[in-house]
RNA sequence: GGAGAGAUGGCAGAGCGGUCGAAUGCGGCGGUCUUGAAAACCGUUGACUGUAACAGGUCCGGGGGUUCGAAUCCCUCUCUCUCCGCCA
């Protein structure tokens, strides 16, 4: 959530950058500047009556000690009526602090600056494209002809094991699932990333510490038996490893790289765009996280998309990188980077990488902060970004890359796979 | 799953219901001494809120209660540890 801060200091600002993602947000903030207020207000006064209290506690302890008890009786008898005036009054007071963290909680990240006006995904620009249209057989196959034909994903018998969405991968296909996986971990430690293999099952603390609660409760897995959610990213864990936490200047910035299975709902999904590996309800990633001091974080996020560009390259895959306009942007992100990879035989671009800096809107409700050179506690700017998700890099390669004899593996892979063709 | 113990500042660890935001030790920071370092000694060292700045307020796992007054008493939840059972 945005910081009151924020809010209070530089309001023309924050309902400027808002207003990029397409919705006039000016009477919300205004909104919470006078619920802000009210707030305040309330807040003085039940803090004038306890400060009163506390003082009488003090003085009828000193009348008992020196016998005179008549005089302390007098006293109690007065404060017990303040206690009830504080007891209202306190009651107010959650409540209003109440209504202003649900006002924060339902505002969007503000867009940064390098944000365009927009509202839907033909808004986003395209800043940077990379490769040469693949060279295909007169019938490219698309990839779900290309898992059952060479056995490398078995989607039935996934149907039969849980259902829709969750593949069985088999053969060759299991054995590029875990190339991928190490793959893209090795060039993630080379990178200066720690690695980090977090719980795939989160608590409603962690939910809401990087926002995917309440936001997104339904696009979530969740056993109600023991209140936990699996996770629909590994962003989740990771980032929540911060929770509470007050870093030493000099541990920044943070990098951290983990891979983990992901859940999502999909709630709502349907049609041909979810055929095959396109959308499914697990899947795997590797993700990139990232804590920086708040002015490195924009240099930060460059180093992401150089780091994810590499591997794109490595793999060999034509791809382009968009930079989302404020409509089509995720609600805590202030800017972000989708690539996209180009599917030779679907005709189409596929996402397969989100990297985004949050600057304080995670922090803030994670409560991580930095101490400062001079003592201060600021909060950090997060990031994070996929590196990669791979189920539509699978995609990608299996399509791009085949021929009538078999599909040729990258290079890059080769080591991991122990074989150079399917 | 059964039985018991516990949760206090960066860590360890005290804390008769009022003098406790909290002893003490370690660690951190500053200083004295030293050519420098170590040792020793002195000082300092939680977070949040609030104010122009003071003041004030809140926080001893979370929530509720008793009391004029709670870290200290009661209830409840969560978590941790020990023993037993089960087990990759």
């Amino acid at each position: 959530m945005l910081t009151l801060h924020a809010i209070r200091n530089n309001t023309q600002e924050i309902i400027e950058r808002l207003s990029k993602r397409g919705v006039d947000r000016s009477d919300a903030i205004k909104d919470i500047l006078s619920t802000d207020e009210q707030k305040r207000s309330v807040q003085t006064q039940v803090e004038q009556l306890l400060a009163k209290s506390n003082a009488m506690a003090k003085v009828i302890g000193d009348l008992y000690k020196s016998g005179q008890k008549d005089e302390a009786d007098a006293q109690k008898a007065q404060s017990l009526q303040l206690k009830e005036d504080i007891k209202t009054l306190e009651a107010e007071l959650t409540q209003l602090e109440e209504q202003l963290l649900q006002k924060l909680y339902e505002i969007p990240n503000a867009p940064s600056a390098q944000v365009k006006y927009g509202k839907t995904p033909e808004d986003n620009e395209v800043v940077f494209e990379w490769g040469d249209e693949p060279v295909l057989l007169a019938n490219p196959k698309p990839h779900w002809d290309l898992t059952s034909e060479y056995s490398l994903v078995d989607f039935e018998l996934g149907n039969k094991i849980t259902g829709a969405g969750f593949p069985v991968y088999t053969g060759k296909g299991a054995r590029l699932q875990r190339a991928l996986i190490n793959f893209f971990l090795d060039e993630a430690l080379k990178a200066g990333y720690y690695e980090v293999q977090p719980p795939i099952f989160v608590n409603e603390a962690s939910g809401y510490g990087t926002g995917q609660l309440p936001d997104k409760e339904g696009q979530m897995y969740h056993a109600v038996l023991d209140n936990l959610y699996a996770i629909p990213t590994a962003e989740v864990p990771i980032t929540n490893i911060y929770r509470d936490v007050i870093l030493k200047e000099e541990e920044l910035p943070i990098k951290n790289v983990g891979y983990t299975p992901c859940f999502r709902r999909e709630a709502g999904s349907y049609g041909a765009h979810v055929r095959g590996l396109n959308r499914l309800h697990q899947f795997d990633k590797v993700e990139i996280v990232q804590l920086s001091k708040p002015e490195d974080s924009y240099q930060a996020l460059e180093g992401m998309v150089e780091h994810v560009k590499g591997l794109m390259e490595k793999l060999g895959l034509k791809y382009r990188i968009l930079r989302l306009c404020g409509g089509d942007m995720g609600f805590a992100s202030a800017l972000t980077y989708d690539f996209e990879a180009w599917s030779g035989a679907q005709q189409k671009w596929l996402e397969v990488s989100s990297t985004s800096n949050f600057e304080t809107f995670q922090s803030n409700r994670l409560k991580c902060r930095y101490k400062t050179k001079d003592g201060k506690n600021e909060l950090v700017h997060t990031l994070n970004g996929s590196a990669l998700a791979l189920p539509r890099i699978v995609a990608c390669l299996l399509e791009n890359n085949q021929t009538e004899s078999g599909i040729n593996m990258p290079a890059c892979l080769h080591p991991y796979l122990g074989f150079e063709t399917i």
